[in-house]
DNA sequence: AGCTCTTATGAATCATTGA
DNA sequence: GTCAATGATTCATAAGAGC
């Protein structure tokens, strides 16, 4: 089967409702904001950014399947010297319509922008909150383990006593098994909190974004040949970190500048017709 | 001048009103997260734990100083498979009272706690509110500039970096300009993401946070001589940091045993009176 | 003193069981 | 039904012991 990879010009508010519910396994973007877009969509103020971006939620909630995962990258800005509250807002509201606020990773941006200001530091951080339909959903957490620490090589010589006791308050039968496992191992599953770079490419566009972000979480959330959706897509990191990862992907941006450089680095098809759109999605 | 560092036994609530306005200028806590350490302060519910912080943090605000900094070490748990919202709900409460959101800074928990779940990661981070009560408040950001690389070997409370800026500055200009010079090659100022690890220790009290982050913010938003307090103190970490930086101390903690502790790690005098507390702070 | 190795434990969360 | 108690799961660090 092959991949199947499309970007639509558009507002998503208006471009998702051609598409069927329960259409897609992951929506993860970057809304404007975190990338200083927000003014191609009519210069939405703070005040305004929840009003702004709850009906097309209300329409990531109805394309996303019971069991898909919603990540949104974001970081509220300063204003004023204060941080602004839309965010956490935004988070309050979504709860509302319907979404579970399953939980908050933090990418930790380990090159940031350099800057220096009298009361703040160099802002190091964004969230990634992640939003779900149901307690139940697809996870696999495999897919991202990373390797263990130093430490672990000391661990496989010999077992501590600590190990034993512990083991034994706990259990009691099954001992020799798991004590095997534990050995064997050299990957841990990952925190909550993300490493990644920045990406500093020379590229026409503001990608702040990295594509270590949309891929550990497509590879979290999704398996090969699931939809993936970028309702924000930009330049189309996203649609061709999906592409490469075997997953369909469609990406909604309302610039045609941005349509034609994702449809040139993605290799991405540009949907012309909702009957078209309609059968990729189907 | 002798550096002073007192403990009260009670609630910062109550304790806090004999204190007279603009009386310090740090306030760093970790408040008891609701529904954790049952055990020792009753757990105080989630849905009430705005209802319950908002009169202390009106004393905080207070007893602060205008160009104070008020400091919150705070996570909310997992209920039902959801990240519970008091902590956001929280922030906008704090706003509503007349504290500035200044910033958000991530203490990334190097050695968090293990675990494996189905639809989680482990947490490997808190929040560090910074709550202001004027867009103009003291910072000293020379006194946490960290060395060119990875700031996690840079053990604080080892390095003399204060003696350095304060030789710099009565030095003047020669030699100092030197020095400003080699500091602006070798160190850089650091992110607003701390990456600290909690402390294992084999103590008879479990530690609340390493004694690292009372150092970093004590060193960032206070000087010598000045009032830090801690109207959560524990076991004392806080007061144990100032009292070694050369700030004077307030805690409050309403176990008697912790008082105890802290007595005796920080070598902490217990107030009494009030006529001896009003002392030790006007 | 400066290594290596050992050991305890930390603001945890979820599934299951029993009342 | 709900709610509380218990068991299972798991990793990185620093203090301390040993050489």
């Amino acid at each position: 089967m092959t991949v199947k990879t499309g970007i639509i010009q558009g507002d998503c508010a208006e471009m998702l409702k051609t598409f069927d519910n329960n259409s897609f396994d992951l929506i993860v973007t970057s809304p404007p904001y975190a990338d200083r877009r927000i003014h191609t969509y009519g210069g939405v103020k703070p005040e305004q950014y929840v009003e702004w971006f709850l009906p097309r939620s209300e329409e990531f909630l109805r394309v996303l399947k019971p069991t898909g995962s919603f990540v949104l990258n974001i970081k509220e800005k300063v204003e004023n010297g204060e941080r602004h509250t839309y965010v956490i807002e935004l988070i309050l509201a979504l709860k509302k319509q319907g979404w579970l606020w399953t939980e908050e990773y933090i990418w930790h941006k380990k090159n940031c922008y350099p800057g220096k200001w009298p009361n703040r530091f160099r802002d190091a951080w964004e969230r990634c909150l992640h939003f779900t339909k149901s307690r139940k959903f697809k996870m696999n957490q495999e897919t991202v383990m990373v390797p263990m620490g130093d430490w672990a090589g000391a661990r496989l010589k010999s077992l501590g006593k600590n190990d034993v006791v512990r083991y034994d308050s706990q259990v009691g039968s099954g001992f020799g098994k798991n004590i095997a496992n534990w050995m064997e191992r050299t990957m841990a599953y990952p925190t909550n909190v993300l490493h990644l770079a920045t990406e500093c490419g020379n590229k026409n566009h503001s990608a702040a974004f990295p594509s270590a972000l949309p891929d550990w979480f497509i590879r979290l959330f999704t398996d090969e040949g699931d939809w993936v959706l970028d309702p924000f897509a930009g330049s189309g990191t996203t649609l061709d970190v999906a592409r490469r990862l075997g997953r369909n992907s469609v990406g909604i941006e309302i610039l045609p500048d941005y349509c034609e450089i994702a449809r040139q680095t993605a290799n991405v098809e540009q949907f012309q017709l909702l009957e078209e759109r309609r059968a990729y999605v189907g």
